[in-house]
DNA sequence: GGAGAAGCGGAACAACTCTCCGTATTTATA
DNA sequence: TATAAATACGGAGAGTTGTTCCGCTTCTCC
């Protein structure tokens, strides 16, 4: 490949990245071109329909965040990387505003997206979440697959609420995992039994909040 | 209101329904003009936006379901009432294709339909349902809810498979509402416990499918 | 350095939503 | 019933959008 190709190739998934987090995914693709300092021609040579350039985003950024995992976890303890992780899964979640749409709308270009999720984020999840439950900062009892869902769909709807929503109810969650473990704030003394609900009064979050590696 | 105006709205309302069923939602205005005999401009004298039109077609065919019910509920049993309507009300949402889509779109258009459903139509099953519970017809197990959602599911996704699924997939749904009651041909004798997974055989329709009232 | 392949840009096309306003129809009034 | 005012109609056209096409540029390889 052509070395400029490459290097649109790559200004086009960067700058389609950052229009669809400000604008949703069915921002106008000359929006995006003129952001990647591009042709439209250029765009539609390297992704033939619109969608296909949608899921080229959405599958780089799964890889990203895959990726990411297991240098959290070489770099954090298991607990902490679990949770930079959440939140940025959660991220990548939110600001692909119009994707769940789009998703279901029987476009074949999307074909590919569920089992590729399955495929890369599900094993990066259970990675981290398994090495977090083994050092006991984690409750055993939580099912996996729920949590990557519940995270998903907080942050879908986040745009419609206040800033910071999803960010809330994110910590919230992970606040939810460490409930009834030794390292939690010791109130509730008893072993969690799988039905506990938690709910800690303010959300309270990591406890050194150091930031998470953007992008 | 001048009676051109109205004659012009019904006649846009019918012809977007049409057209909403056959080609989804996002059918292009042009085509509903047309086929309403009717210019651009009065569509957009009557809805201003695309949406509006889309919403108004929603909210009259859940008041049309809705107002089956008392119906129904006078001219058959309790049972037939109720299987007559549920295969009602799957048909509005089969012939929506893409309104799930749209309603998840954040357009402030389709802000009161959520709660014009639970309004109109959640009452409207409530009381069929009741009444067929009442006669020992239909089991009181069953979480009406769930039932409304399940119905719904079903016929969203209808249209990616064979022709008729949706209808299939209700009967079933309508043959497990009578497992273990008096009335279903009594194979399992005992009395329906809460867990009891309903799977008859050959989804088994209402012994006399009498036509239920068009449109 | 030069030929040829590969890639680029943007004019142009088709389809769409929505606006605008001259014209036609209905309704109120006498 | 005749007339004026109010209302509604229709469709041309402005402004966007996705996508195609092709002359021109840039890169690669010898």
């Amino acid at each position: 490949m052509r070395v400029d190709a490459q290097r649109n190739l790559d200004a086009l998934l960067h700058a389609a990245k950052v229009v669809f987090a400000d604008a949703g995914v069915e921002a106008p693709v000359r929006a995006i071109a003129e952001m990647a300092g591009v042709g439209i021609g250029t765009v539609y040579r390297h992704f033939p329909q619109r969608s296909d350039l949608i899921a080229a985003v959405f599958r780089r950024e799964m890889d990203a965040c895959a990726d990411a995992a297991p240098i959290l976890a070489a770099e954090y303890e298991p607990f902490e990387a679990l949770a930079s992780w959440i939140k940025r899964y959660g991220s990548l979640v939110a600001t692909k505003r119009g994707l769940a749409t789009a998703l279901h709308s029987g476009n074949p270009a999307f074909d590919g997206l569920p089992a590729h999720f399955e495929r890369r984020l599900r094993p990066a999840f259970r990675m981290l979440f398994d090495a977090a439950v083994g050092t006991g900062q984690v409750r055993a009892d939580v099912d996996a697959n729920d949590l990557l869902v519940a995270v998903a769909s907080v942050c879908m709807s986040s745009h419609y609420g206040a800033h910071g929503h999803a960010e809330r109810m994110i910590s919230l969650l992970i606040d939810g995992l460490r409930y009834g473990t030794e390292t939690s704030t010791p109130k509730p003394k008893r072993r969690s039994p799988a039905r506990s609900k938690a709910k800690p009064n303010g959300a309270t979050n990591s406890p050194t909040p150091r930031r998470l590696p953007e992008k």
